[in-house]
DNA sequence: TTAACTTTCCGAACATGTTCCGAAAGTAGC
DNA sequence: GCTACTTTCGGAACATGTTCGGAAAGTTAA
């Protein structure tokens, strides 16, 4: 049952599987059963391995999900960054929300294992693309640290929330969704009461993104004056 | 075995354990072994009942966490609401991350079960807060929802966030931990380096909130004028 | 007392992620 | 060919959340 004959000097049992078979039996599975159907018993069978067998390749399943969300940014198409560091933010800012939100277990590993910080390289484009637009605008290492992490935030919020709102029946019902609020308690949400669901249901990310860049780089770079990209110089960094 | 001999006109075998029985030991439980050694069987060993028992009154264990939640949330100090809009939409906003943030399992319940929408009334005032003071700056019903959706999802995000990094090594090591970034492929993220760990430690969460609050009411009531309280009037909404 | 009926309790069982430990299958040196 | 040695494989087992079916323990009506 042997596959490749030991490439090399290597020594010990040859693989049965590779990891990057695992991963495409796991892509597979999930594009066709949904990825709440994968298991690691049922990808094995997949594989016609052992399930234990798997733990010789992935750290864990929260590890499998990550590689996958990995492989599947990487694939994501660059859109072009534009010159002007506010739309480079924002069009990267866009870009992670768009790759996170196609992408229906991304919440799993998001909530999971912390994400941040796991992404391999592919994904730092998108880091880069929002800190460079900061220091370019004249925001300090700081700040501009800053508002990447409030734009960051923000996305994992709203995908999170949306993702897990959708699986319910009604979609993005926060609050409010039903009619017996006391108006004498809580007399906006009262009158609000079931629009709340139609108006939650709209997509205003792009509008709020906008809004919390331009604030935090009106707040940043633009009353400093031009003493901020001292500190970047420090490090070989020009503003281009 | 039994405890009170059918208070009423009750028939069936009488209870021998309460629901708020179960809340006090799962919330003595967490305060003793911490709250990743709540299990069930380990919850109805210490009540003393069979492990299934527990699901004739708790629906699941998400929902178990969503009670003792709900039940945190009860008990948290309300801030006094301050008369001008925009300080109570802040005040409020750093309440609700106040009372997520001092609960290491929020982050469970928050991404294991939607959340939102599940909270009781006891919770809303936080939102009622947020929208009025959305409102009473002038703010549509919908411009009011959508400002609560941008400041709901910032803290969700992070309070999330924080709390998965905190349980790694590294406090907050978002990206760029590592000092092995490509200056040519990530420029900004290289120059800062290992900076980026203790730039990511600081709070700014109400630096952000503040932006962002400012940010959303300026683009709704500061420039239309008067004639958005119309639409609350309808339902009898008036600005006090 | 007996016979329904109702509600609560719980042991057995299942699916899942994961760990342990030994068996299997190669290579390297003799 | 034989003996190390190394690496992979996978069955058994465990903890966990959860479901199922029926036993236990009351009340009400006859």
């Amino acid at each position: 049952m042997s596959r490749a004959p030991a490439p090399h000097g290597r020594t010990g049992r040859p693989p049965l599987t590779s990891r990057a078979q695992i991963l495409v039996a796991a892509r597979g599975l999930i594009d066709q059963d949904g990825w709440e159907k994968l298991t690691i018993r049922r990808l094995a069978a997949e594989l016609g391995i052992g399930a234990t067998t798997l733990y010789h390749h992935i750290r864990n399943k929260d590890d499998l999900l990550l590689l996958l969300l990995n492989h599947h940014i990487e694939q994501i198409e660059r859109p072009p960054l534009p010159a002007d560091p506010r739309e480079r933010v924002v069009t990267a800012a866009l870009a992670m929300r768009d790759a996170l939100q196609a992408w229906p277990w991304a919440a799993e590993v998001l909530s999971a294992d912390g994400f941040v910080g796991l992404l391999d390289e592919p994904a730092m484009w998108m880091v880069e693309a929002i800190v460079s637009g900061a220091g370019d605008h004249g925001c300090t290492p700081e700040q501009s640290v800053d508002l990447f992490r409030g734009v960051w935030y923000l996305t994992v919020g709203e995908v999170l929330v949306r993702a897990r709102s959708a699986r319910r029946q009604d979609e993005g019902r926060p609050f409010a969704h039903r009619d017996d609020l006391d108006p004498a308690q809580v007399p906006h949400l009262a009158a609000i009461g079931v629009r709340w669901a139609p108006l939650a249901a709209r997509d205003v990310y792009p509008r709020t993104l906008g809004t919390l860049v331009d604030g935090l780089l009106a707040g940043a770079g633009g009353g400093g004056g031009g003493s901020a990209d001292r500190r970047w110089s420090d490090s070989g960094v020009t503003a281009d």
